[in-house]
DNA sequence: GTCTATAACGAGATAGAC
DNA sequence: GTCTATCTCGTTATAGAC
């Protein structure tokens, strides 16, 4: 049996997954952990403390577990497919949707917010890593900001998970309809040597 | 002075805004509105159906106020600029926050989650028009799902404003990014024939 | 329609027994 | 380190005066 510290982290994951940031409490957290309520108090000082420290354990756990994948991806298409792959198993393990709550208590809570950010981070470091490898060739490259763009995907990628949470069916086309956007950026990196070099110096001239 | 109603729906919207889905309660909205806690229930009914009616009544009153804007976007760049310009006023008016919020709060509240929905549709519409408008003369106008795309785009927009919350210099690369890759794509739609029919073969095949 | 008062309960946090 | 008990306050919701 896990040692209660951690129980607590992963009820927190748990009650932050199944009642939401607005119903997550140091009682909910305890109950889903099966423990006293005092003991939050005791491990973490509070429960806000708590919610940092299941944050950043759960998001590291889940990332590492992607951080492989993600380095074999090999085009966008392969990326985006990760990306669904992920958005699927999230359904169980749901540290997207936890990460998506943290930033809704995170908005008024400077302390929740560090912590907040520095888990998305984790994220983002490894898609960064990977759009950059990715796009590296693509005759866009200078004037795409993989940094930018790592951070903007990860955003919204969140914005769709909670979108789901409210019209699932909505969502879904919503996902179908990046898929179909991602075969027209591959398209551009897969053009012809003069269609390319027409693309290219239209982006000089544009940039 | 406005009617008791209005000041609880304001009022509602204001603390969703200030304190957060989390830290939103009868007292806390009848104390912004400045009256007693026991009106939220005698107009309403309880919190939450309070709540359903402010996030709908305060995004029709912002969504009116864009629905002109959009209609005029000739291109992409323009419809960006919109959406800068619309991210820049949210930072007074907040509607998109408040919607936020409520996605956060309405994951577990089947009742919120169907208000949420159809207050987040109020602005998916008119974007959904807009981008069928400037997409339909694009080369790859048939591969482009524009209903799923907006619903797309609208989702990202609030998963954006909810890392600006916690990573506002981050956020503000994000949002650059996106700017250069609207660039990319205005180029496409302005590719001489050449190109054009290159890339039209392209995507037929790849679609 | 608006208020005060109150009921019934959950919240964060602490004290103290074991 | 874990528990029960408790304090104080905030929460939803209702009752009843005005």
């Amino acid at each position: 049996m896990a040692d209660t510290r951690q129980r607590l982290i992963d009820g927190a994951i748990d009650t932050i997954r199944t009642h939401g940031i607005a119903g997550t409490s140091a009682r909910t957290i305890a109950a889903t952990a099966g423990v006293s309520q005092a003991l939050v108090f005791y491990h973490f000082g509070s429960v806000n403390d708590l919610l940092r420290a299941a944050c950043l354990d759960a998001t590291q756990a889940r990332v590492v577990a992607y951080a492989d994948r993600l380095s074999q991806v090999a085009n966008l298409r392969e990326l985006l497919a990760v990306g669904r792959n992920l958005h699927a198993e999230e359904r169980t393990h749901g540290n997207v949707m936890v990460l998506a709550q943290m930033l809704a208590g995170a908005q008024n809570d400077a302390h929740l917010a560090e912590a907040t950010a520095t888990a998305l981070e984790k994220w983002i470091a490894p898609i960064e890593q990977t759009l950059g490898r990715l796009l590296a060739t693509s005759p866009a490259a200078g004037l795409i900001d993989t940094a930018g763009l790592a951070r903007a995907v990860s955003a919204a990628f969140i914005g769709l998970e909670l979108y789901e949470g409210v019209a699932p069916d909505a969502a879904q086309t919503a996902l179908d309809s990046l898929d179909r956007l991602a075969v027209l950026l591959e398209v551009m990196d897969d053009l012809g040597p003069v269609a390319r070099r027409a693309l290219r110096a239209k982006l000089r001239r544009a940039g």
